[in-house]
DNA sequence: AATGAATGAGTGTTCATTCAT
DNA sequence: AATGAATGAACACTCATTCAT
């Protein structure tokens, strides 16, 4: 059996593994065993055990992010782009769970290096909301000063929001990926827009609490 | 020293070992001789490594949930309620990272005893945004049918971007917390306002995409 | 049972099978079997396989520094600290086979930290020989400018003599230590003498071979 | 390429390998990849790890046999004949560091099998250099009855001097090999001159240290 | 009330060795 | 003649956990 097949199925075994037990707490045996293979074959293929979930990270990071640009059309207008960006996104993360939890949980708390690879991940995917609210922004005609900061605020708390989101669809029965997506579109779109228009909300002066 | 003190230095230290290193990683040699004692004076105490981590995530839990109604008087209205509340949580969360790592990362990642008592937590704060949010549409009179689950949905969504602005705000050099509160609160009362005035963003037919 | 005690145990079981099984042949199981306890404590008490190698060299060298010093008397002449030495030495080589193998063979082929260790013990004896051919000589008033670095080749032909007659004589039925002793002290001496009076052996011109 | 040449060069990159990082830390994988080939034919030529070290052993304690008898006369009086004799042994150790490595160090450490491979060569260097001093004997005329064993000893205590004079030769900035020949020389020419003559060292009575 | 001493069970990792081709 | 693919067996090391005191 070719190696590229072997290493693939490596990997599947190996997200599954990691995604349910966790990073420490999987075993290379189990993974080994789950994959079919002997343990030296996946240290020959694929080195240690931090080289492997590292390769896991990488492989699904890619294909979370391809999945949510395959899903829009950047000739589209922004709204829509928002809206099927969301769309991919739940649907992926709702199809992989153990994926989604490598990516979302695993990666994020096993320390600096794996947790920079998949902070690499969600920077791309703040970054392409960012540009959607700047986009928003210059198609309101409205608050050409809105500060830079801000919408990376913004871009933050949606992506934020839509990966709670994702774990409540998954976890919650009677809700259903799509309408998860069509509440956060339907709040998000809402709030852009009136902060378009100016409408802001003045918080009290600090100390009086 | 009386054994109520003395536990709770054992929790200092698991608390801080735990949010560092991480749940498996920890080592309870390590966390003992943080905490000043022997290895069999915390198993004594605690029984073994599940119920200190445990007890860690009950008390931190307690702890933020405590925080977060300590700085939000029910009697304000529902907007202040919000913007209180979410200063309480960036302030408590940024003053207690290992704490919070615990909660929002390490509990979540080992297994469902564990994300099941942080869950508790978050369901605990969950509802009381719900509230808010549903206090926020009685307020404005318009939209009584908005359903029960997108109420639900929002509330998530909303707890999830203040995870996500909390992270932000503590890693991002020239953001506040502040800042990041008041990004969120303006986004989050501009988006509820707009939705209880029945704008609404309509999702294009399923399958053009 | 108090740690010093089952430190030397260790040590003892350590040197035992280092000594007849080679640095990496022996597995710090078998040690820990044969010192009779479990292997995280030999791990406990000596950190490493590394550190109990260097453990065990550092205590044989020094036992064995110790036991020629203890055969010599520095105030009795040149001649008869030799052959108190040589008869010391041979001696508690026959009596420690897997100490002398430690020291002699095992430390000097498993790497610089090891071999190091080893390095400065024989360094120790060999200055100490250094010191007898020079006080011979002085005694012998006759070559007073015997070039420094014949002394000390001369000191290292004599501890590599001693070296390998230790092993002769353990392994050659029918010799004992003091005949090798006397042997050795026989040619050693004759040599020592017949150079201080200036009889010498003068090789070929160079390029005649 | 025919295979008596890939033996070879397989024999080429094992001692290396073997001298360099010893029997046990030597990898197959490594030896191979230094000898160009792949793992399998390894093992077609040379059938496992063992019979591949005792190969070494073999090939490199044959050279070093030969380069002695190559450069010794045996039609030459016995003083030039163990000067040319030293001078090939210092010559050639010199020239094959990790051949000498394998014959001396790893050879001696690593069990029953190889060491007495190697001790076979050395039992022929110590039966040339007795010989060399039967002959002196005779030649001196006057000590016919210096005992047989303590002949094997002179020879054994010779031998082990120039190994241990190699090793220090080599690595002493400032001595060359020639000059440690010359004081071993000079030292054995002497004392084994003195011993023929009868002077002889006496030991003290037992039991008086 | 508190601990020094001790371990069973399991981990990641390596390596000599063998087939099928 | 030569190899890519694969593994069984073993090793150093760690850790949660428990006695005896």
């Amino acid at each position: 059996m070719p190696r590229a097949v072997r290493e693939q199925q490596m990997l599947d075994a190996a997200v599954q593994i990691f995604g349910q037990r966790g990073y420490m707490a999987a075993s290379m045996d189990e993974i080994a065993e789950l994959a079919g293979v002997s343990k030296p074959l996946v240290y020959l293929y694929l080195n240690s055990k931090e080289d492997l979930f590292t390769a896991c990270i990488r492989r699904e990071a890619t294909a979370l992010t391809r999945a949510v640009r395959a899903g829009v059309r950047t000739d589209l207008p922004a709204d829509r782009q928002l809206w099927d960006g969301l769309r991919a996104f739940f649907q992926h993360t709702a199809e992989h769970p153990d994926a989604w939890s490598v990516l979302h949980l695993q990666a994020r708390t096993h320390g600096e290096p794996f947790a920079a690879e998949a902070a690499a991940m969600r920077t791309e995917i703040v970054s392409f909301v960012t540009r959607l609210v700047a986009v928003a922004a210059r198609e309101a005609h409205r608050d050409p000063d809105l500060p830079e900061h801000e919408v990376a605020g913004l871009a933050e708390a949606l992506v934020g929001a839509a990966e709670s989101l994702a774990a409540w669809a998954n976890t919650t029965p009677g809700v259903t990926a799509r309408q998860a997506a069509s509440t956060l579109m339907n709040f998000a779109w809402s709030g852009l827009g009136a902060l378009m228009r100016g409408r802001r909300w003045t918080p009290p002066p600090e100390g009086v609490v």
